[in-house]
DNA sequence: TATGAATGAGTTTTCATTCAT
DNA sequence: TATGAATGAAAACTCATTCAT
């Protein structure tokens, strides 16, 4: 509505007091977020929960977008770091290892503060509006890319920023999916093992003696009833 | 906010007129969330748009929210029959065109009407806190599960009640991330290949050769930049 | 700021009740206004003194400016049409007894509510940026260029419209400076003699004895202290 | 709102430096009142354009209005000194020619800056509050009341004051009017005939020949409509 | 003197919802 | 049943002003 509104902080705090007060809005902000969810974080409630007036928070932040967004980078900046980090030290790993690893970071990060996950998720798309371009997105395709990059031969997707899209998105959104929909699966190891053979499936070149030879074709049955049975025990149709 | 506000429409139209009514407010809702967006459906907005008073809205829908789930429910209920429909025809196809055709089905869908898939799953979240179970959801996992039983034996995973979760998320998710952030992928062939081989290499039993003899697995290179180049000509560490 | 916002009434009031809510408000800004000047009509102050809620204000005045405008326009309607009747029954009349008339009746009006005069004259600019062109103005302007076309031979300005322009504004300008700065001016019958000797002097035809023989002009004397003197009583330089 | 605060400056500033801080303050305000208008100019942001603190403001100037207040102020002298060292200059002079030179001077200089004339003017009736009398508008009228004394027995008008308050407000509406609704006017060499002639007729003496015999008072015609055309060339009613 | 962080009452405006007609 | 006038809590945001440093 407002477009010229700049999402950036509007004042940069020099002195250590305003630091402080920029702190604690954030962290009041988060706090509301994961108490009371989004509606709840209105501007007046943040800034009283901050123990600042409503007056400072707006020096800070030109709006309540801009909060929440700030919110948001502070938190996926720390996601980001870590991913970073998990990558340094992957150098010698297999692939299948490699990913289990990254994989289990992914859940954990979300894991620990899943409600604050959740609500942020759920504003993306409202944000996205605002910023054409999501640097966080971009950064993690970039990392997954130059990941794949030296594999490009043994890999068998051929347009490597589709497949970087493909698997950052597979891991976020199966992540996310199991945060809101199956918490339980989150502890279960069974579900990286998962997420995990997804991702290398996806990555393996295809299989030849599959589709010459060996073993014919999976078949859909021909009726979902009768048929059904038996095809599950011959496997032909 | 109000949780002891029931989501059932208040009451089912009896009459051809009340369902006209209805019907209505429903396609005025949609339009409104297609063409400005949730926020600017209110539902004084959307009576006038539908050409009835406030009151006759609140006479079928007890809550905004029950009106944005009916029309959820009425969109989603299309897609669930298409599939249904979809999976009717898919008697002696391979797994591999099977998911292809389906694959290919939930694009075009979502594909047809971006806009207002957008905003509604953007609504989703908010929805589900008031739904305990999201009966959607569940009728399509059910529908993929029905369909991997009898290939329970030739599928790799053994859960299949994850398996049904996790390609039915990484359909799902893969096509709105698409949607939302890479539209040109919506109508390239290869987007559908590779979530076809996403899904495929998933279902593939482990791939005995592949582990025990044959290629080495895939390793990252200690280092991302001198030796990443070597381990790409040489394959080895 | 908000160029979009139409300042046209939201809603025409269709039910009796809904036109004295409408009634109420418009009564309640004039008061607030007369009392305690601009910055005291706040919105919500009004509907209070209207006995009204907010709500109530924003469906019949889509914004405050757009509410006060509604107050001027109703009060200029009346004074509109005050001289349109006067001037319907002048007919007859010399100019000097015309615009006597006339005069009298523009003093009187703005003699009458005086605060309520001033509080609008102050305002009028802030509303000018938004409506390009002052109806009020403009017809003002037209029944003053109407009164003058059958006299035009007669009068000294060749140019109908910027004598029409200068006679209003002369006419306005001088009420409202009475009203704001003499308002002992207002009641004394030697304003109107002073006003109409302002307005007929400059209707008369250029005075061709007093330029070619008759009396010398008038002139500055040389220095304004000493020789002023005498140049009065000479008149000659 | 606040009637008890002062409007003098707060402090003289003694030193250059603060002089200076005191002038950028001033210059800031008035580039934000011509470039933005009233609104924009609150004290955060004058401070921030005059490149001070609010602070170092508030030392200068005890609230927004007396602010304001300054620049008026400076840009009224300047005005007076023009208008003053103009009469300075018009010994030997018509009244005719006098009154053009001023006239022309008036309009020249707000047409020089009209956008900052106009915002002032806009202010002027509330800086008027809070002042009771204005010292401008005092030495404006004494100037023009020393100017007409001298010629007292040539003119029409007894009361002195009287007059030179008509013909003050005459001219200072006269332009104002024309800046706001007749920009054209204002570089109208006619216009400024108009101005001079309406003047120069309010001060002429009565002329005995037009009412005695010479030709018949002008007189409104019976209908506006086709009496009209009748009286106009006969003359009678 | 100068700074600029902090204040917080107060402003405009929206919108889901109710209820008398 | 339908209408639409009325409600009012609450939201985002501003800005003149103060005061510790």
């Amino acid at each position: 509505m407002k477009s010229g509104t700049p999402l950036a902080p509007r004042r940069k705090p020099r002195q250590s007091r305003a630091q402080a007060t920029c702190d604690a809005i954030l962290t009041a902000t988060a706090q509301i977020l994961v108490k009371d969810g989004y509606d709840a974080a209105s501007t007046n409630n943040v800034a009283r929960v901050a123990g600042v007036s409503v007056g400072s928070l707006y020096q800070y932040f030109s709006s309540k977008e801009a909060l929440v967004m700030a919110v948001m980078e502070r938190h996926r900046a720390e996601g980001l770091t870590d991913l970073e980090e998990g990558m340094a030290r992957l150098s010698g790993t297999t692939l299948r290892e490699a990913l289990r690893l990254l994989i289990r970071q992914v859940l954990a990060k979300k894991a620990a503060n899943p409600r604050l996950h959740q609500v942020l998720m759920e504003q993306l798309p409202r944000m996205r509006q605002l910023q054409q371009v999501d640097p966080y997105a971009v950064r993690m395709l970039r990392l997954v890319r130059t990941y794949l990059e030296p594999h490009a031969a043994e890999v068998r997707p051929r347009d490597l920023d589709m497949a970087a899209f493909i698997i950052f998105n597979t891991v976020e959104s199966l992540t996310h999916a199991a945060l809101t929909g199956r918490p339980e699966y989150l502890a279960r190891e069974s579900y990286v093992d998962e997420l995990c053979a997804l991702v290398l499936g996806y990555l393996q070149p295809e299989r030849e003696a599959v589709r010459r030879g060996g073993r014919p074709p999976l078949r859909t049955p021909r009726t979902r009833t009768v048929a059904a049975r038996k095809s599950r025990s011959t496997g032909k149709r």
